[in-house]
DNA sequence: TGATTTCATGCACACGTTTGTCAACGGGAT
DNA sequence: ATCCCGTTGACAAACGTGTGCATGAAATCA
């Protein structure tokens, strides 16, 4: 009544959903009983049975609590944000997925962004989230050393690194053993008898881009030598056109190539689509690894020998992290490193 | 200053970002002004050079909205909620893109949901959004009839439903042409020269598995006579195990027919396996056609002959129906329905 | 029974905005 | 000089919660 009585006149035709005020006068307290009976923090300051009115009022006026003045007096909003680059790309909806499950069952809700790898467009994003007052951030498209980072340290925003790592020791990052995962590759083609591997990589500006290219290139002097010649090329972004083309180029300046090792799945998909489109075969000229075994790469033709990622164990590990420091506990602050290991199907075999 | 005298001690250690207060302060005037030279609503109240003068200040100090605070006065978010079965079944994340790519680029901002088509957890996923104050919702998980339809109504929150349809005359949908999709499959079959041909459905309870199945019933009606066999089977959902064991069990008890329409991809590719595992051959043997045209569905062996879904279009279409209404237009509260063509590739091909 | 502790609840302020209302000011017309 | 009007800027009241502190009642103890 209080509340009905300060507006102006009764011409506020109750536009506003059900309050706590409201539920308190059902139930006859004041709404900070209310309050505190509903916030499983402060509940053991109420009676039992004060308890089972307020719950009651709760339930028959379907209140819902607005998380908006909750979230202004308390400076928290049970709120993250999760950047992509685009969702589109197989290997993000896993980690999001799997973030958002983690989350949720702790009552979080996750905000999505795609920056489609545009800075600008990152930025902005950070911005608007932060604007949002989101309580923490999960990234997956800082590029390598990336300033975007003192965005989310300046706002004071727990914030962790996914998939890609900035190698800022300021915050964490949980991503695979990218280099590792290349070098796995080259030995398994070594092993087969291959002794001319190229690498079709992704933009050296990114982690994945960088350490998977340096995995595969240390992998090829331990196996050749020191002094052997490193065949690369790389494509400007982790997309099937990119993969075709670079594939392409690969083919036309070096013949004696019998086997590629991709940086990603797309641009294995596209070395695919290169290779056919020349009319020679794979596995039995030409053999291929890709890498992060996304959906699907099994059903393809031939099916995909590729370094599997656990995109959904980096989701729960990102969250599991960004949990700890929102919580406060003190967390390793360092690489979060999993292991990333090779599927065997059938597109990789011996040289003929 | 007002805000340093009226904080007990000075001991609060200035925890809190940067508010309007601090950017009026700096610009010597009163934090109202601020408010309105910073909304593009009301700045034409403003003098320029105020303008100026303050945006100079908010730039220098880095001064971001608040905009739980915002939203609190405003009852506005500017945020609205996705709520998709799982992200990790590529049919959604292009329409969840394209949904953040539209909205984003007025200013909102997207929470996403998953649901695993477990009605509590969408239930308390609506909760979760409506108390977290959503603008509009966009869901791609209502069963037939759903109730759940009847939260987000009384809740006030405008509500388009995408991909499936509640078929609920309250609200808008978007969809795609389901039944004639089939039916265009099954006569695609039939102008091969196929004369059993079987189907391999989802849900019932699901429009998208219902119109399937009724417009692959009625097209074979169409084509074999009103009392011809309708040969079908249906997964408990549209997964690739539930594809696998349906066309299973098809091949086990009807070994006359020469093609299956799978009632989406994941039900094709997991016919694919159970053909393959079986030793029989697609096309050779068996056509199949799948429905959404996925990623990749043209890399895999065979490549997919397919119903084409406008997914982007769709999320697109969806999103324009929810800002028309949060906008208050008057919008067409009925069924929006894109077209779904053909795309041949190699699984569905002559009978031999 | 009176003093003291414990417990449940009420009070009021603060969180950071937006916005209706109004005062102040300056210029132009009479 | 007076009056009026238009332009700017200031004020204060919400929006719906959480929470430290005060209060009152009941319970405990001497």
């Amino acid at each position: 009544m209080d509340r009905v009585k300060k507006t102006k006149i009764k011409a506020t035709p109750r536009m506003s959903r059900v309050t706590i005020i409201d539920v308190a006068e059902q139930a006859g307290v004041h709404w900070s009983t209310v309050s505190r009976a509903l916030n499983p923090a402060k509940r053991h300051l109420i009676s039992p049975e004060m308890i089972e009115r307020i719950s009651a009022c709760v339930k028959r006026l379907g209140y819902r609590q607005n998380a908006m003045a909750s979230a202004l007096r308390t400076q928290k909003t049970r709120t993250i944000g999760v950047i992509v680059s685009n969702l589109g790309d197989p290997i993000h909806p896993p980690i999001v997925r799997a973030i958002e499950d983690r989350l949720g069952e702790i009552g979080y809700v996750v905000f999505v962004g795609n920056t489609d790898n545009d800075s600008m467009r990152e930025a902005a994003l950070i911005d608007r989230f932060i604007s949002q007052g989101v309580d923490g951030l999960i990234v997956a498209t800082f590029k390598l050393k990336d300033p975007l980072v003192d965005k989310c340290l300046l706002a004071g925003v727990p914030t962790v690194a996914v998939f890609r790592d900035p190698e800022r020791p300021e915050i964490p990052s949980v991503r695979v053993d990218d280099a590792e995962a290349m070098a796995r590759a080259v030995r398994h083609l070594v092993e087969l008898g291959h002794r001319k591997i190229a690498h079709v990589g992704g933009p050296q500006n990114l982690s994945t881009g960088r350490n998977r290219y340096r995995g595969f290139r240390k992998a090829c002097k331990t196996a050749f030598g020191a002094d052997s010649e490193v065949i690369a090329k790389f494509g400007k972004a982790f997309t099937v056109d990119e993969g075709h083309s670079a594939c392409g180029e690969l083919l036309d300046q070096h013949r004696a190539i019998t086997a590629i090792v991709a940086g990603n799945d797309m641009l294995a998909i596209g070395c695919l689509s290169a290779i056919n489109h020349r009319g020679i075969k794979c596995p039995g000229d030409i053999s291929l690894i890709g890498m992060n075994d996304m959906l699907f790469m099994d059903a393809v033709y031939p099916p995909l020998t590729t370094m599997h990622t656990p995109s959904r164990e980096l989701g729960l590990q990102a969250a599991n992290l960004l949990i700890d420091m929102i919580d406060g506990k003190k967390i390793e602050k360092g690489r979060h490193i999993l292991a990333s290991n090779l599927i065997i199907r059938s597109s990789a075999s011996k040289p003929n």
